[in-house]
RNA sequence: GGAGGGUUCGCAUAGUGGUCUAGUGCGCAUCCCUGGAAAGGAUGUAUGUCUGAAAGGGCAUCGAGGGUUCAAAUCCCUCACCCUCCGCCA
């Protein structure tokens, strides 16, 4: 959400930005709204005024006739104030309808483009591997070795469903330690495991909802199970006002993530990429409220993750979104995407953004500055790792006789180096 | 699933229809007193929003949302959360 002084102020560039974002949302009816929502408090604050004045009066008055007489004036006041509070409520509810869907403004740095189509290539880290022989997809390796099983996970859990067994389980846990291990001793993250099941009104506040309900499993108590422990997380300071000298907050945060994928039902419909319910790490952010320091954690997010991907050996290339491949409140986004052999291409494994204070006025979380003035902390958020950065891994690490060599830093965890067939 | 109790200004607590613009204590800030400090005293102590160039002023906020009333922290309804007990289950 914008400030709504903001908008008023600046209504071209927030039209603009909506052309961008190829969101349809009406800036004037918006600006109409307001003006009538100004209006009717200025009316409604001065009856309710002249009620408070009045009724002190009828509290001390000790003549009968004249406090029947005040009783009456201010029951004909009350029907008038009545219509007019109905009619606020009208307008405030139809004014917060489109506030919610106003989008916040890119950054110069972004393409405009339509879509993922448009996204602009920033760099490239390591070779490009080749293979003197016929190479098999992380499915084939993965189940040659008994690391998975879809047959029995959609026969347990439906289409998308998968089991992680022996070294496939392993490595996954190896994966996620290691990254949360190297968050919280070289990096200073605070380490969470945060709920799954979230109520609406931290998905409203990140910008999940309103307007993605059908991307959501919803639960029969009205929760929703989230795609990311960025709802969760970014929820845990909700309606606080957080004390200046925490920030920046930075958590690191595991979590099963469900996601309906109601959009592409006959995309990646085979191995682990694109899966209903997988496990993620996620690294989120507080920061002062300045450009300058979101620019800079974004940079610092964004590297953390290549950190992780070069550890792990896999080749990659950084994008930066453009303005159609951006959600509601983000203002600039990048993505990391691993080279996946079996594809020859490059697949997103990590998405990176920061949103100013988009989300942090939505969920309502503020600090108090040095000058004595609350205002609201800007955040951020970057995938550490999921199970798609080790698609590439193993892939990357298959060898001619069916066998993967396995990263350092997992090899570490694992306790061994090597995984093959007994 | 059932029964009961609770949610008040940073914390603790008072407040069952109109002098509540929410009292008191603690805490915090500034000042007085002091050589300095403690004790004591004085003053102050939130957020949002509207209006205004500003100073200022209005309005709202006693878990949330509705309702009753000329008037609600207080009465009624719905919901959320917390506590105690019972049941069921891990």
């Amino acid at each position: 959400m914008l400030d709504i002084k903001f908008i008023r102020e600046n209504k071209d560039l927030i039209k603009e930005a909506t052309k961008k974002k190829l969101i349809k949302v009406d800036i004037d009816e918006l600006i109409g709204l307001d003006e009538k929502r100004k209006s009717l408090i200025v009316s409604v604050d001065k009856k309710r005024n002249e009620q408070n004045e009045v009724t002190k009066r009828i509290s001390v008055a000790k003549d009968q006739n004249e406090r029947n007489f005040l009783i009456a004036d201010m029951q004909k006041l009350k029907i008038e104030m009545q219509k007019e509070e109905d009619e606020m409520r009208e307008v405030i509810k139809a004014w917060q309808i489109i506030m919610l869907q106003v989008p916040n403004i890119p950054d110069m740095s972004v393409p405009d483009g339509k879509g993922e189509e448009d996204n602009k290539e920033v760099r490239k880290w390591g070779d490009i591997p080749e293979f003197d022989f016929d190479i098999k997809s992380h499915v084939e390796i993965m189940k040659n070795l008994d690391m998975v099983d879809f047959e029995r996970g959609a026969k347990v859990a439906g289409f998308r469903g998968y089991f992680m067994k022996n070294e496939g389980a392993l490595l996954n846990l190896a994966l996620w330690q290691y990254t949360i291990d190297k968050f919280v001793t070289k990096k200073g993250f605070t380490p969470m495991i945060v709920p799954s099941m979230v109520s609406r009104e931290p998905f409203v506040g990140t910008g999940y909802l309103p307007q993605g309900e059908e991307d959501l499993y919803k639960t029969q108590d009205g929760d929703f199970l989230s795609g990311t422990a960025e709802v969760a997380t970014m929820g845990y300071y909700m309606n606080e006002v957080v004390d200046k000298k925490s920030l920046p907050i930075k958590f690191i945060s595991f979590s099963p993530c469900f996601r309906r994928e109601a959009g592409s039902h006959g995309k990646d419909t085979k191995g682990l990429f694109r899966v209903h319910e997988f496990y993620k790490v996620e690294q989120v952010v507080l920061c002062e409220a300045s450009h300058e320091e979101s620019v800079k954690w974004h940079e610092e997010l964004l590297k953390n993750s290549e950190e992780i991907m070069q550890d792990l050996d896999v080749p990659y290339r950084v994008v930066i979104c453009s303005s159609g491949d951006l959600g509601l409140g983000q203002v600039k986004k990048y993505d990391i995407e691993a080279w996946m052999p079996s594809e020859k291409k490059y697949r997103e494994t990590h998405s990176c953004s920061y949103f100013h204070d988009f989300q942090t006025r939505r969920l309502n979380i503020r600090y108090k500055d040095d000058d004595g003035k609350m205002k609201y902390a800007h955040s951020l958020n970057n995938t550490a790792i999921t199970s798609r950065a080790l698609i590439s891994a193993i892939e990357n690490g298959q060898q001619k006789d069916g066998s993967i060599i396995i990263p350092d830093v997992l090899a570490k965890y694992l306790g061994k180096k090597l995984i093959k067939k007994l």
